[in-house]
DNA sequence: AACTATGTTTAGTTTATACTAAACGATTGG
DNA sequence: CCAATCGTTTAGTATAAACTAAACATAGTT
């Protein structure tokens, strides 16, 4: 393939490295979807392998992730022993799924366990011994409530932000200047 | 002070902890604001350090960063030469700020990687020497474009939220069920 | 001016994460 | 049934981030 061509691959490649890594997944994950994004026929392992510079073990478990976060689809070819990738190309589709898998996991602990202190702290409200205890739970109580009050809204905005994403998906209207 | 309390404290703050490594910052950093977040009287940095039980450079370091994002605010008092922190309480102002600084550093400099690659590919679409590389070429350039135009919308849906903040910070109304 | 209290910087260490190399397992074809 | 071809798993390694300990800088106090 023409090498100018190959040098812009690799600078676009070497983005989405780049952006992968600042939305807190790896380096390689990021490339390895690049690579799958601007091959225009479905791609295998041995071929990302070559592409993207990193070992086939590493492909190997980036790939498998890529597919659960819905990023790429597999593609497999009668009478070919190989797996063969695309990518998905509906971002915002991408977006949603992520978001999903993120509040599903660390997101909603961290707020429940927001919501266990305060409920430590209340219980402490009542059989409380000290003036001066009393005032610092009250203190710790309100602030852990307007904690967890904020999430919960920041939890609603992003369920709107999804919704609204739904409904463009359906192709209602593009609401974001696309 | 009461040891449950001081529990419950800790329970926030290793909270606080998970929530800051989630959304990419570290560990300490999320214990900090929490202990702050969580004292009635602006605290001083050594207070801190025996709150959070990391070192006093640590500390340090960390509070710089948080007061940088409008987390935590100075307090100097008079007659006294330590610095005392109080926690910022508005999150959403927290969040447009934090919004904004990563917009600004990462985010631009990857949308423009993006955009690079895509001058590269255009360039050489005009000055191609065999057909199967246009061809590829094409392929490349509409991918690369399809995925800034995603970028583009994607900023101005945050710009879009950061600017519905603003109206709302200036209680107007809260939309989001606060 | 020396001493003390305080925050910052730095050099080194720890730690978590992601990768490599290679063994492994499984499937297909000869 | 053996060999070849894949993808996966694993044990070890490299690397980047963040922390510690200690030196340092600064300013106030005696």
């Amino acid at each position: 393939m023409n090498t100018e061509l190959v040098q812009a691959r690799e600078h676009f490649i070497q983005g989405m490295s780049r952006i992968s890594h600042f939305w807190g997944f790896s380096k390689a994950m990021g490339a390895i979807y690049g690579a799958i994004y601007l091959s225009p026929a479905p791609i295998s392992l041995d071929e990302l392998v070559a592409q993207v510079g990193v070992s086939k073990g590493a492909v190997s478990t980036n790939v498998r992730t890529l597919e659960r976060l819905g990023m790429i689809h597999k593609r497999i070819q009668l009478g070919d022993r190989k797996d063969y990738y695309i990518a998905e190309t509906d971002f915002w589709k991408i977006v949603r799924r992520v978001l999903r898998e993120r509040e599903q996991s660390e997101f909603d602990q961290a707020l429940r366990t927001v919501g266990e202190s305060m409920v430590l702290v209340e219980e402490l409200i009542e059989g409380a011994d000290t003036e001066m205890d009393v005032e610092t739970a009250v203190f710790y109580s309100d602030r852990m409530q307007a904690m967890q009050s904020f999430f919960n809204s920041l939890d609603n905005l992003v369920a709107m932000l999804i919704a609204l994403e739904d409904l463009r998906s359906k192709s209602v209207q593009n609401l974001f200047g696309r």
